[in-house]
DNA sequence: ATATTTTTAGAGTATATACTCTAGGTGTCA
DNA sequence: TGACACCTAGAGTATATACTCTAAAAATAT
């Protein structure tokens, strides 16, 4: 691997366990072994340090939100979409963090997120009409349907960052499994507009992911 | 006013247009025209001045979410309660942007913060049982409520940084009114519950809420 | 082998930032 | 009037942080 792209992993790693903010472009090198001279003749700045894991980070969710190939929508192809993304968002977890900070400081990022969002929540729409053509949702508005695809995505987006607040000190470490039990909230958005004949299997896996979290937390 | 709430209020204010993370202690007080020294007589540090500002926020809004007293709720109850919390988010908008950062450097804000979430996901609880005891939503299983209730809470907390985020230059800047769409997605989530009697009236004030937003986001 | 380009080290710098320290002013109450 | 607590100014400091500059090593091409 080159330094280049060792930088890039590095970055990612302390940013995610130890948050963007406590990191500087320093750590990165000297963790790294690396001088601070040899980081930037890499990189410019610590801008485009962040700018690059975006690119990568949205080529995995774009290739995670792929429509499945001339075949209909099944139950399982829902639950592994929700299971890539949540994984995608566990491996740059630092992002959502404090993305509104990124698109300040760095127009290219605000531009490209923007469309990102849009991508992602189109995708979003695609799959429900897709499970709804298959029969496992009743068919909606298109209205509707938009505003479904946008609560998922907040929920989606944000249940990181509600596991890393209100989670107390017992469950203060926060795991890939334990993020995936926003998988459950999901659920919960579509399951109203479930056709009776999948609302078991449906609600069934729905149970792999649920929330004893929130039990711990009283809630 | 005395100096104290004076740098309170000068620190919200700063914190809100420009972002915690731009304002510096120093900034705080050349703005109110007192010296370093001053800001730092009445809070032992930076973090001290977020804490008294997280105190106040959870004052408003805990007065926001009290049930009426002795009435079932009303349609027009609910809007109200959702007016008044995007009101309080409007007014401490920087407080979400980056609270895992101010809950990772102050223990007391974060056992406050746990606590705080909990009771507003309490409250949304009850006004959802409110609700349903006065027909206007038909009865759930407590498990549903509480995902709904948990549901709610991620979109209304979340709902301005996605305005931020995915806005692009036209609606760059978000005001008041701007924020409260975040109505309308919270009514979606709660219209497949609503019972038959109260469905016209409650989408009818969604309306009110419409997001054109999203349409100029081409969502 | 030589020339040229790419990569790296590491000391160094300008700036920012949170915070301190001392001295002095101001109000209050006996 | 004097004692005393409270409040304020403002220069100053230790530290951090993003980033620069020069020179040399390593790789590559001719």
């Amino acid at each position: 691997m080159n330094t280049r792209e060792k930088i890039i992993l590095a970055s990612l790693d302390l940013f995610n366990e130890r948050g963007e903010r406590n990191i500087t472009t320093n750590h990165i090198a000297s963790h790294l072994g690396i001088s601070p001279g040899n980081l930037y003749y890499h990189f410019r700045n610590k801008t485009d340090i962040i700018y690059e894991i975006f690119l990568q980070y949205q080529l995995l969710v774009d290739h995670y939100l792929q429509a499945p190939e001339g075949r209909p929508l099944t139950v399982e192809d829902q639950f592994d979409y929700l299971e890539s993304v949540f994984d995608g968002l566990w491996s740059y977890r630092f992002f959502h963090r404090d993305l509104e900070h990124y698109l300040e400081s760095d127009e290219r990022l605000k531009a490209d997120y923007r469309k990102f969002t849009q991508r992602c929540i189109g995708s979003v729409v695609n799959i429900i009409r897709g499970m709804e053509l298959s029969g496992i949702l009743r068919p909606v508005s298109d209205h509707l349907r938009r505003s479904l695809a946008l609560n998922v995505w907040l929920v989606v987006t944000n249940w990181m960052s509600f596991l890393k607040t209100a989670a107390g000190e017992e469950s203060a470490l926060i795991r890939k499994d334990t993020l995936k039990h926003g998988i459950y909230q999901v659920i919960c958005l579509e399951a109203p507009y479930l056709q009776p004949a999948f609302y078991d299997q449906v609600t069934g896996l729905q149970q792999n992911y649920s929330p004893s979290v929130l039990n711990d937390l009283g809630l």
